[in-house]
DNA sequence: CTTGAATGAGACATAAGTGTATCACTTGGA
DNA sequence: TCCAAGTGATACACTTATGTCTCATTCAAG
């Protein structure tokens, strides 16, 4: 019954730690990361040789993990306003992830581009959700691509204060998304 | 004609360099700083003896210039709707600065602490608009405070990024936060 | 049991940022 | 003209993070 070479779940503390804390602090040292992730700082080397690639596999792996959500969540969805609806339930109880490559993304070289790589993706959902007659069709795709990037930020602001649960915070931001706060 | 004593331009050329290199990144050295504003990095020490002092300083002066800003265009407004929109055309043009209280905010003590005054402001503007009728009864304080944080960011970010003049951003920003993207 | 790979702990060198002190130079005012 | 304050340049000490290396220990496979 071997599943698998699973091996370096070693690898794996270290990434979820580093996603913890870079989260919060850009500037959190490596130190701290061993520490969290209770390992020694030589192992935290021999896994990841320099910051820069410790950055860069948590970087990938945020990405990897949205992108499945994502994936999976808008596989079947019959329309551009359906993906968006399951895109924004899927992605933002994974707030910490996209917390994390937002934070670092204006920083660091590598996660800049990736992160751009999903403003892409959403601008392109606005193209469509405009010729489904979903957006009005006089918003800019970047203006409509920014504001769908910053309802899953603030739910998961609103989800990690407690304010909020997932799910209500989903349904909120698609509503403000779509029909703003004004009164109806 | 003495103008009174406006003798440091150098202390404002410092000020206003480190808000352009922090906005940019928050672990901009004094040493860019100093060579940006074209001073010695020895006089730089001079008037902000430690890279506190300098933070504080110039988180001050960003406050202060929104919150002056703000203020003056609010004055005569007649209700808060009005309000909401005058602020969005006075501040979103000092995006810059609303971009390093940011920026700093989520790191720095000193900074944080002021911006979540903004965000008390913007709370309690929030619940005027829903007394007023303008916002849903039924969106959370928080919520509502937040898109509007979020629409000064996104508005601000647009405009520096050469997509929409200042004017047009805030119109956008207005509309958005009341009627959201859909369709009408 | 033996062996080899991985780990933790620690020493070490290096680099960069910060803060202080010193010195020579400029400049504006008495 | 002379003087004092401010400035730039530079050197210095101190701190922190990073990356490398060594060595004893552990632990699992053979």
């Amino acid at each position: 019954m071997t599943t698998k070479p699973l091996r370096p779940p070693m690898r794996q503390a270290i990434l979820d730690a580093a996603i913890e804390l870079l989260a919060r602090s850009r500037a959190a040292s490596l130190s701290e990361i061993a520490v969290r992730a209770g390992v020694g700082r030589a192992s935290l080397h021999r896994h990841f040789p320099s910051r820069t690639d410790l950055i860069a596999a948590v970087v990938r792996q945020c990405m990897d993990e949205t992108d499945a959500a994502t994936v999976s969540a808008v596989r079947d969805a019959g329309s551009a306003r359906e993906t968006l609806s399951r895109m924004l339930e899927a992605v933002i109880p994974l707030g910490d992830r996209y917390h994390f490559l937002a934070a670092v993304g204006s920083d660091e070289a590598g996660g800049r581009a990736r992160y751009e790589v999903d403003m892409e993706w959403l601008a392109r959902l606005s193209g469509d959700l405009k010729k489904e007659g979903v957006l009005a069709a006089d918003v800019p795709r970047a203006w409509a691509a920014a504001q769908i990037d910053a309802q899953i930020w603030i739910a998961w602001t609103e989800v990690a204060a407690g304010r909020l649960a997932p799910a209500d915070a989903a349904d909120l931001a698609f509503r403000t998304l779509l029909e703003g706060l004004g009164q109806r």
